[in-house]
DNA sequence: ACCTGAACACCGTTCAAGT
DNA sequence: ACCTGAACACCGTTCAAGT
């Protein structure tokens, strides 16, 4: 992979440049032991003793191929951020969009764990997805994107296909989670109808289902429905945000649209 | 305040039930310190023992007061929540929404280490906010929503309104943070034209102020701009989510749209 | 270049025991 | 009811030293 010689560039030489060495191999398979432990234990226990004795090496071993944990972490989202990016083809760029959402659902779907790490930490630094960046910018401009609006689209586009699936994913309070479930679901029960009666007349529907008003996450309850509208609420509103004209024109003026 | 009964009737009666007896207020000094300790150091390096320092006790007696450190984040967490919700005024629902998107942006700019305990985390057990959840349902409902389409559209209000803070404010790789921009600026600039030239064209107005592409978060960069758009783009889209009727039936029917 | 072995300075949590 | 004092089983990270 070229990526070796890229980060040796940027990095302060402590791996030979030419070839991967064996060294390289090393990496990528504390990268993935890393992905499994997450997989199994989640960020928060995730330690990097563990991957140590998963590999069996001593822990100071992992120091010389990984800068620290957090450099470690940032290198497992970047694996499951690969190929969700989906290829520029010749759709309209609705399409292309919806099909980049429902790849990032996928793929934190099969490394449910991961999707706080994108959500909440680095986003993403070491990862700097370019494909996925520059065919965001590509889709923009094609929906009629400006020079004073690209960056505030772009910016909205990450957001919109990184925070759902953070929170849909967030883990649950560990261990006791019955009891909290109980706990919740009590609390749930004992909402005044007097007053909240919206909320008491609808928690039916919304139990469990809802955030904050779940027990369980997006593994064992996903949220299908819901994101799909999430994608289709986002792209309607980016079609008009970015056919509108500078703002206070169109507001003062009242020309004629060139729609 | 009330909330102290309210936890004490779920909880197993680790507490006396009647006066708060200065425990209740220990309990509020642990949650205000440990707020300051987030503050000062984030999530990351936050510790139990840490806060007992500060309260010159044993990190035993923090114990006392609070089940685990994740059930004291989370207490954190509701702290910052409070009055997030507006007063539900003679407004439109929209303007409603508006209030209520930026006034937790406020809540959390102020306290903007607690954006990834609200957002990648627990969401938030304790901190029940029922005002919010009733508050956000009414307001749907005004808008037009339905028994159908009530709870997607619930979860996206939710999604939209805590994803882009959580990633605005999300915590950039800690320590050695002009090294790591140093380098994501050097591959910044070292994007190739060739290969990416729409990227490689846009870059100099992305730089530092678009998600993957910045070395510093909200807190030292904000992003107002595409904060104001995000609003704008999810409620607009929101607006057409909740008008269009059930859609195999609007595509196929094709009935007079009853605006 | 890659890994060992050991150490440092921390953690969250538990528990008997005090008052 | 509230807190002490000490212990348990861990961490991430550093560093001389080996090969």
């Amino acid at each position: 992979m070229a990526r070796t010689a890229t980060t040796a560039a940027a990095a302060p030489a402590r791996r030979a440049v030419g070839r991967p060495s064996k060294g390289a191999i090393k990496k990528e398979a504390i990268v993935a032991v890393a992905l499994e432990q997450i997989d199994k234990v989640g960020v928060y226990a995730f330690s990097l003793r563990d991957v140590a004795r998963s590999l069996d090496v001593y822990p100071a071993t992992i120091y010389w191929h990984v800068n620290s944990k957090d450099a470690l972490l940032a290198d497992v989202a970047g694996a499951v951020m690969q190929e969700v990016t989906p290829p520029r083809g010749k759709s309209s760029w609705q399409v292309w969009m919806r099909d980049l959402f429902f790849r990032y659902r996928a793929a934190v779907q099969k490394h449910p764990n991961v999707a706080q790490l994108i959500g909440a930490q680095l986003v993403s630094n070491s990862s700097l997805r370019t494909d996925l960046i520059d065919g965001v910018l590509i889709a923009l401009l094609e929906a009629g994107a400006t020079e004073e609006n690209l960056l505030e689209a772009y910016n909205c586009v990450i957001s919109s296909l990184i925070g759902f699936m953070t929170m849909e994913l967030a883990p649950m309070p560990s261990e006791e989670v019955s009891q909290w479930a109980d706990a919740l679901k009590e609390r749930v029960r004992s909402i005044s109808p007097l007053d909240h009666p919206t909320l008491a007349r609808y928690l039916p529907k919304l139990a469990n289902k809802a955030f904050i008003v779940r027990w369980q996450n997006g593994t064992e309850v996903p949220l299908d429905s819901s994101f799909s509208a999430n994608v289709e609420i986002f792209i309607a509103g980016l079609e008009g945000f970015l056919q509108k004209k500078t703002r206070a024109v169109a507001a003062s003026e009242t020309r004629k649209p060139r729609s």
